[in-house]
RNA sequence: GGGCACGUGGUGUAGCUUGGAUAGCAUGACAGCUUGCGGAGCUGUUGGCCGCGGGUUCAAAUCCCGCCGUGCCCGCCA
């Protein structure tokens, strides 16, 4: 989705509130004691099923307990003295309920110009304007490729941001890099070890590496302590071995962006979890927060820098019952805990200290953009100070997260707390077995779990089908045809379970070509835009089209396609994707009925109005679609 | 010990924030539809005490209380 962003009232929130105010109206006449809310009459509307009305409101059933009287009555009474709008056309009280009819050809024509109109910015909005938001995905750890729980991650961090843009927020995309702690470190024993010869992809080959390595550390003691001690040496930062850790930990991400790319994933700004260290923001940020933390002299904590869950407590009443009774910030070796890295980061995310962080390029990006890193060397750039920031991680952080937010209460910064929102998902488990990153049980021969291999696999399933398919006329992009098919099916499948859900995978699923998927509104487009190349440019609708329209599937298409702007808000708001995929196929299931019923190139008369309740069609799957960070095809 | 999340036809799920008319969709099974704009589709049949028990309400999958089941978290790991 590209241009302008459309702003002001959805075509459908445009009759609703017209429906609201005749309806308010009437209220205020018949009985000036309710006292209507205007917020309240607008959530009293909905869709009714059946194609004989088009909204319906159960206002006179809230009326009913607020006045004592019989709500049948209450409806009658108001559905009398209901003036006509402009689309209204006809109300009437059925079991209580005020129902209420639109003039088809009126609210047709006006979808139906909005989307030409405004064309790939068609369901777009303006509610963000002026507001910058950070979305933090997928924090991949650099001692491994993507798996496929790592995808659903990075999947949601994408959409997230897509949504974001499209209400009109300035988005930052940024990757946490977590190139400290001792899973690379394990990974860096195995490299300096082991082998530094990558046979096959990098972050692949470190993967098994670095499961190799895991066992070995069980059987002998003394690779775990060297396996610690290059820990201490990549987190002082200063060692050759320091040195050599980053090293393959930017071939490891570089590996990762491969993968991401791929996937048509990409990100502004990564940032380094050793370049935070280096950057000294811990101490600038326990300056501002000094009064809430405690080193205790003695005891179980001594010499560390810890925040007393006592403090925290009265402002997350669910962590009382905690076996901890303080979470600790710095270690007694004077290194951060993740916790503490993670609360200066924040801090940092939202303007109240300034790391004096440098930075580089990384790389390109297919999308032209090239994405930036934290770095020893470079230059300064404008990241960060931001008002909201999203965190997509796994529900398992939970806990953590909430300890930081409460911790920005405490020193002052409650518009922090209030802004950061821990977007947590649900895990990806594999048949049988939990996902491990330690034991590897994703990773290797017949088993491999990747995001890389997902892909592969679901792309053969796609090209055995498109080979037959007739309707491919290039088949010199049956490759690429078959790769998009794929990545739809893979991101639909994701993104149309609830983020919080756990998601067992399994490739049967993962593959689906049919039913509720990517590829079955993939079809239906191209389906839409076959017809469309079959005709020709289609002229903008004319009144003598417009008498044409019938309370058929066509008028119930178009009504869903009024909706647009208002799903798109409704899952940005609530940072929900599989609003989105419902939407989606509410959509393709309703155009397969119209395609079915109502013939379009062999209209007659009504071909004007059907061609462009076709186009507009394609226009509004595809913006949708693009949100997900899906292509459409012509053919497939 | 405490907390969080989840529980909806055989299977996978939407709806729960904001209570509202016959609980939506897919898959499976069965039966149909192509000399019609693309059959990766459409139509029909089958299949649900919305985990259990109370409560609030004119009205509960939805709100409240109590249970049960599953997963996760409560580390000077990240």
């Amino acid at each position: 989705m590209a241009g302008q962003h459309s702003g002001g009232p959805s075509p459908s929130s445009t009759i609703r509130q017209e429906f609201a105010s005749s309806l308010k109206k009437a209220i205020v006449s018949v009985y000036p004691e309710a006292k209507p809310d205007d917020e309240e009459l607008m959530l009293s509307i909905t869709a009714p099923q059946g194609q004989e009305w088009d909204m319906s409101s159960s206002v006179a059933f809230r009326l009913a307990k607020k006045l004592g009287a019989n709500p049948a009555e209450i409806a009658g009474k108001l559905s009398g003295l209901m003036t006509e709008g402009s689309y209204v056309s006809k109300t009437e009280v059925t079991n209580g309920y005020l129902n209420a009819r639109l003039d088809e050809r009126k609210y047709a024509s006006l979808v139906l110009a909005r989307v030409r109109d405004h064309g790939d910015a068609y369901g777009t909005s303006s509610i963000g304007e002026g507001r910058k938001v950070i979305v933090e995905s997928p924090s991949a750890n650099p001692a491994h490729p993507w798996h496929v729980g790592t995808l659903r991650n990075a999947l949601l961090g994408n959409v997230v941001s897509n949504l974001f843009e499209a209400c009109s927020y300035e988005v930052e995309r940024e990757d946490y890099i977590d190139d400290l702690g001792l899973q690379v470190a394990t990974a860096l024993w195995g490299w300096i070890n082991i082998s530094s010869k990558p046979d096959k992809k990098f972050d692949q080959w470190l993967g098994e590496l670095y499961v190799r390595v895991n066992r070995e550390m069980e059987q002998r003691p003394e690779v775990k302590k060297q396996v610690e001690a290059l820990n201490k040496e990549m987190e002082d930062g200063v060692s050759q071995q320091a040195r050599e850790g980053r090293e393959m930990a930017e071939k490891c991400v570089m590996a990762h962006q491969q993968t991401a790319f791929d996937y048509r994933i990409y990100h502004d700004v990564m940032v380094w979890e050793s370049d935070i260290v280096r950057s000294h923001l811990l101490s600038k940020v326990l300056d501002i927060s000094s009064d809430i933390l405690e080193k205790p002299g003695d005891g179980k904590y001594a010499g560390a820098i810890v925040i007393k869950l006592n403090r925290i407590t009265p402002f997350a009443r669910e962590l009382e019952g905690s076996r901890e009774d303080a979470k600790v910030i710095i270690r007694s070796n004077g290194a951060a805990t993740y916790m503490g890295k993670d609360f200066a980061f924040h801090a940092w995310k939202f303007g109240l200290v300034d790391a004096g962080f440098k930075y580089r390029k990384f790389m390109d990006q297919p999308n032209g953009r090239p994405v930036y890193c934290t770095s020893p060397e470079g230059s300064p750039m404008q990241f960060g100070n931001v008002r909201r920031a999203i965190n997509v991680i796994g529900g398992e952080q939970a806990y953590e997260q909430q300890i930081m937010r409460v911790m920005f209460s405490l020193i002052g910064h409650e518009e922090v707390t209030k802004n950061i929102f821990h977007l947590a998902h649900g895990r990806v488990n594999i048949e049988g077995s939990k996902l491990s990153a330690r034991s590897g049980n994703w990773l290797g021969d017949g088993r491999n779990y990747t995001a890389d291999d997902l892909l592969v696999e679901a792309t053969k399933r796609a090209m055995e089908i498109a080979q037959k398919s007739e309707k491919i006329t290039d088949k010199q992009n049956l490759e690429s045809i078959s790769r998009a098919v794929a990545l739809g099916a893979i991101k639909f499948e994701y993104l149309k379970i609830a983020t919080e859900k756990d998601i067992t995978f399994s490739w049967q699923n993962a593959l689906n070509l049919e039913g509720n998927s990517g590829p079955y509104v993939l079809y239906t487009y191209a389906r839409a835009k076959r017809i469309l190349g079959k005709s020709g440019d289609v002229p903008p609708l004319s009144d003598a089209d417009a008498q044409q329209i019938t309370r058929g599937h066509d008028f119930q298409l178009v009504k869903l396609m009024g909706m647009a702007q208002d799903v798109v808000e409704k899952a940005c708001a609530e940072l929900r994707p599989s609003v989105l995929t419902d939407y989606l196929l509410g959509l393709s299931s309703l155009f397969s009925k119209f395609y079915e019923s109502m013939p379009v190139v062999k209209g007659g008369d009504a071909k004007g109005v059907r061609l462009e309740i076709v186009r507009s069609f394609t226009i509004v799957l595809a913006n949708m679609l693009s949100l997900l960070g899906i292509a459409t095809l012509s053919e497939m």
